[in-house]
RNA sequence: GCGAUCGUAGCUCAGUUGGUUAGAGCGCCGGUUUGUGGUACCGGAGGUCGCGGGUUCGGAUCCCGUCGAUCGCCCCA
């Protein structure tokens, strides 16, 4: 008989397996359920938006030439023939979601929601194809105060994860659409100038990406960047009036920042505010969470003028982050040594957990070996159940609170 | 798409300049202690040495290709 392949997993893919000190899926788990907590501190209501879209979905709104539209989209046709796309992100859905399920009533919206994006890169340290975000948005609301409350959010998210310490929060302005056009303008003026100095992968960002140029790692490009204007001199004083409140505010707020006057967000829709908190704890993926204001965005879809704010993090990243949580125990083990008082283990099991306690039991291989099987398990307790001359014991070992519950419980079985 | 390193049991890894039936620890299965005992002892199962070619009397070991992993470029969370 031929031996059955079994097939292997999708490159860039992971597979999760919880329950030990240092496991990701824990991590993964601990991340969910923070943001889940914080998120409802703020307001934010929970959302889910489908995993595929139409393609045009993503392409109208990130642009084109985008990398992530160009290259990295899963995109195929459904068996109807139509082009669907996985989404590389969420602000798109969401911004779809908005105009086609009627949430304009609602504005101004705050919204949060996470799962699996998809994008067909080379994976790398904290870079999958399937990879998993939390996300965040306000939609419908101009104001900078709007900006200000979704930094907060996000800093007190990375603060109670704990991994605050080594992440800065980097912070530039990219002005309305009329100061970062004319800043655009300044930039390819600037770069078409130093053409031939400038790196090849940057001579093709000139056309496709300027503002990619400013931070590009090539040494060559760094000393064109360093002369390279900067977005302030380009500002209206209605964008530099808007960027000064949310600095302000952040003050107010107790939030630490950076400016960073290079930072530019390699989507097409952001306006004024955009930001990263970066460490340099994950390799070349510095980046933990970013995001920025897209008030055209919505309009690019097809929807009335509407201003929008929001941000994402990566779930895997903020995972690697994480000190190690330590593996929780659970409140008791069982060691079954023999297999006749396998009701009364079950009694016992279903006992416990029915009264909040977590349990699990040892009952394979030699019934000789299990105590010691037991006794490896990290638990608050382990009782062992067994039988001397035909008559049943149940043993509680244990010292701890949890393990004095669980005594009584188990007690309370076996009169 | 480009570059570098790597790929041996379920897991972590040893395998000297190519040379008889490829090893260890952990885990798994069983046995020993007639015992209330976490650390002992003995035994067992489990490997197409990622895959495919090539060089050679002979390849886990050398060469080429391929797939995968890791790290970097690009891009991004």
């Amino acid at each position: 008989m031929a031996k059955i392949e079994t097939p292997k997993p999708i490159r860039g893919t992971q597979d999760m397996l919880g329950g030990t000190p240092d496991s990701l899926a824990d991590r993964f788990a601990h991340v969910v359920e923070t943001f889940e907590r914080v998120r409802k501190l703020y307001g934010f209501r929970r959302i889910e938006v489908p995993v595929f879209e139409a393609t045009a979905v993503f392409a109208r709104s990130l642009g084109e030439t985008t990398d992530v539209v160009s290259k990295e989209m899963y995109t195929f046709e459904d068996r109807g023939g139509d082009s669907v796309t996985l989404r590389p992100e969420f602000t798109a859905g969401i911004a779809r979601a908005y105009i086609t399920e009627g949430w304009q009533q609602h504005a101004p919206l705050k919204v949060a929601t996470h799962g699996p994006l998809f994008r067909y890169e080379r994976p790398q340290k904290g870079r999958y194809r399937q990879f998993h975000q939390l996300d965040a948005e306000i939609i419908g609301a101009a104001e900078p105060l709007v900006d200000v409350e979704l930094l907060c959010f996000a800093d007190q998210l990375l603060k109670e994860l704990g991994v605050d310490e080594g992440v800065t929060l980097t912070l530039n302005t990219l002005g309305d659409a009329q100061s970062r056009d004319a800043w655009r303008d300044a930039l390819v003026q600037h770069f078409d100038a130093h053409k031939d100095a400038l790196s090849e992968d940057s001579k093709d960002r000139l056309h496709r990406n300027p503002l990619r140029i400013l931070d590009s790692k090539d040494p060559r490009d760094q000393a064109i960047v360093a002369d390279a204007p900067d977005i302030d001199a380009f500002l209206t004083d209605e964008a530099r009036i808007f960027f000064d409140k949310v600095t302000d505010g952040l003050k107010a707020a107790g939030v630490a920042w950076e400016r960073n006057a290079r930072l530019v967000r390699g989507l097409d829709y952001y306006r004024h505010t955009a930001f990263e908190f970066v460490t340099d704890r994950l390799g070349a993926q510095g980046t933990v969470l970013g995001g920025g204001r897209y008030d055209g965005l919505i309009e690019t879809l097809g929807g009335p003028v509407t201003p929008a704010v929001g941000w994402a993090a990566g779930i895997e990243r903020l995972a690697m982050l994480l000190d190690e949580p330590g593996s929780a125990k659970i409140d008791a083990i069982i060691a079954l040594e023999d297999d006749a008082l396998l009701p009364l283990a079950l009694q016992c099991l279903q006992k416990l957990r029915a009264n909040g306690c977590s349990a699990d039991i040892i009952a394979s291989g030699s019934p000789r070996k299990r105590f010691d099987k037991a006794a490896r398990v990290a638990a608050h307790a382990l009782v062992s159940i067994g039988q001397r001359d035909d008559v049943p014991y149940i043993n509680v070992r244990g010292d701890s609170d949890e393990a004095a519950q669980v005594e009584t419980l188990v007690r309370s079985v076996h009169e």
